[in-house]
DNA sequence: CGCATATTTGCGGGGTCCGCAAATTTTGCT
DNA sequence: AGCAAAATTTGCGGACCCCGCAAATATGCG
């Protein structure tokens, strides 16, 4: 990899990642794209370059943790479908979902609040929502690849990345909803252990 | 209900309506507010004291079916859950997805592609979902009211919508991705039979 | 009928996003 | 190193979206 696209993944990084801080500090409509760019060190240009708007910067690092579920569970064939789902799905779910996201240097209690108030926020949802989606078909392709299905004709693997988000995207609002009481990575297992019975691979 | 809440259903479901159409002949972004506000009757200034959004407005009508998912739902108690949910699923859905959004006067063929063509849309697939997730909530809650589980803390109840909406959306999906081979009615039924086994009411 | 309450509308402004072309940077080649 | 080709960044201009505000209009009620 050049100097040109080495550079160019760095942008990315910077923007989604200053979108997300002054989002979570700030609140999403008080960010402007210039604040974001200027945060990164471009133009407000080059903005939009990168991402097709302010929504999709930010959704972007869930995006990416989702898609690389996806990756894992292509990096572990021939084990059972189920577990290797639900391994992969905890590698990258397994710590605290706000740790994951959290800078070095902000009060803990602080940011989480302002993670919860940023979620909350609907044009965020529907672009996170999103994300989650595009996720699901790399994974809806992945498990066509394991289990040797027809990715265009068969109902099968999409229903089961369908599964796999559904139980990972309730299981983060259950836990950002309620106090932490209970660590995600049981939530994910209940999740994934609930869906799993009537998918298992025909 | 006085003529002022029956002039506003009116208007919401006009400009909906004109919204969707639109859309579909032409394409998303050669659409703009006043077109819709126009195709409606009213001014353009009007279209945002009904939608927050160009596309809330197009994904109004899929918000409206989903609702109506959860509202059957509770006027079928006692059943068991996963055969109220099939029915109410199929109840609204039971028909081809296309025929339920059609309008009296135009070529069938040209308006499957147009419908094609408006799903595929980044920024609405975000607000379809969007509405896929209020409704999600709405079911979570009947299922709560109905198993008398307790919406806040169990994480049941928002599994169970959240399988729901997973099938029913992967369903429609395989629906639009091939040729209508399949009757949606059975894709549905099959979604939702297997989703169902590892979530029995508890 | 006439008043209180809602709704509609026009105006104005801040913001987003994109096309285009010029300027700048990186790469590949000699 | 030096230079030309290719890609990236940037500024500018413009179209559009969305909302706050206040005036105008429509509706419900006594």
């Amino acid at each position: 990899m050049g100097l040109r696209e080495r550079k160019k993944a760095q942008t990315h990084a910077a923007l989604s990642w200053a979108a997300v801080r002054l989002t979570v500090e700030r609140g999403f409509d008080k960010v402007k794209v210039e604040d974001i760019a200027e945060a990164a060190g471009v133009s407000p240009r080059t903005f939009n370059n990168y991402f097709s708007s302010k929504a999709e910067a930010i959704a972007f690092r869930h995006l990416d943790r989702c898609l690389r579920v996806a990756e894992a569970l292509r990096e572990r064939p021939g084990e059972p479908l189920w577990d290797a789902i639900t391994d992969s799905v905890l590698r990258q779910f397994a710590a605290d979902v706000e740790s994951m996201t959290h800078p070095p240097a902000t009060d803990a209690a602080q940011w989480t609040a302002g993670v919860r108030v940023m979620v909350a926020e609907p044009a965020l949802r529907g672009e996170m929502l999103r994300a989650g989606a595009v996720a699901e078909a790399e994974i809806a392709a992945a498990v066509a690849a394991r289990t040797g299905g027809d990715l265009e004709r068969d109902l099968y693997p999409h229903l089961v990345a369908s599964a796999v988000m559904g139980a990972v995207n309730t299981a983060i609002a259950h836990h950002l909803r309620t106090d932490a009481a209970v660590p995600v990575r049981r939530l994910l297992t209940d999740a994934l252990a609930r869906v799993a019975p009537g998918l298992s691979t025909p």
